[in-house]
DNA sequence: GGACTGACCAACC
DNA sequence: AGGTTGGCCAGTC
């Protein structure tokens, strides 16, 4: 399967490592991926979601959530896992972006 | 076989 | 302060 890129494979495998209660943007992954402008093949990724991968903590670099008929039942499970939501419905990213360690990702 | 689109983001004007 | 464009890669028409 094409999806079997090791793009994607390491897209999966960051939204995979981010903790509970945490949430991550679509461009930072594809930054920790060595893709700064990539974030729509993240996303593009998410879309085609393997299976067991918490895509619903993934959110945009502003905290809002996408993902159609799906956004809304993120923000549940964000809700239920302890994340902080601003009044604008958007996730307190000023809280709640997951910072990754360096290192898991660092050599 | 070419062009457009797509769960995005940031720079540029 | 707000709108447009470029860029990443792959899938679909």
């Amino acid at each position: 399967m094409s999806t079997s890129n090791p793009f994607f494979k390491q897209v999966y495998a960051v939204v995979g490592q981010i903790p509970f209660g945490k949430v991550a943007s679509y461009g930072q992954i594809a930054r920790v991926l060595g893709s700064p402008r990539g974030a729509r093949m993240v996303g593009w990724a998410m879309r085609h979601c393997p299976d067991n991968l918490p895509w619903q903590r993934v959110v945009m670099a502003d905290g809002s959530i996408t993902g159609g008929e799906f956004a809304s039942l993120r923000r549940d499970f964000l809700l239920s896992e302890g994340v902080e939501f601003l009044p604008d419905g958007r996730v307190d990213m000023a809280a709640c972006q997951w910072l990754r360690d360096n290192s898991a990702t660092n050599s």
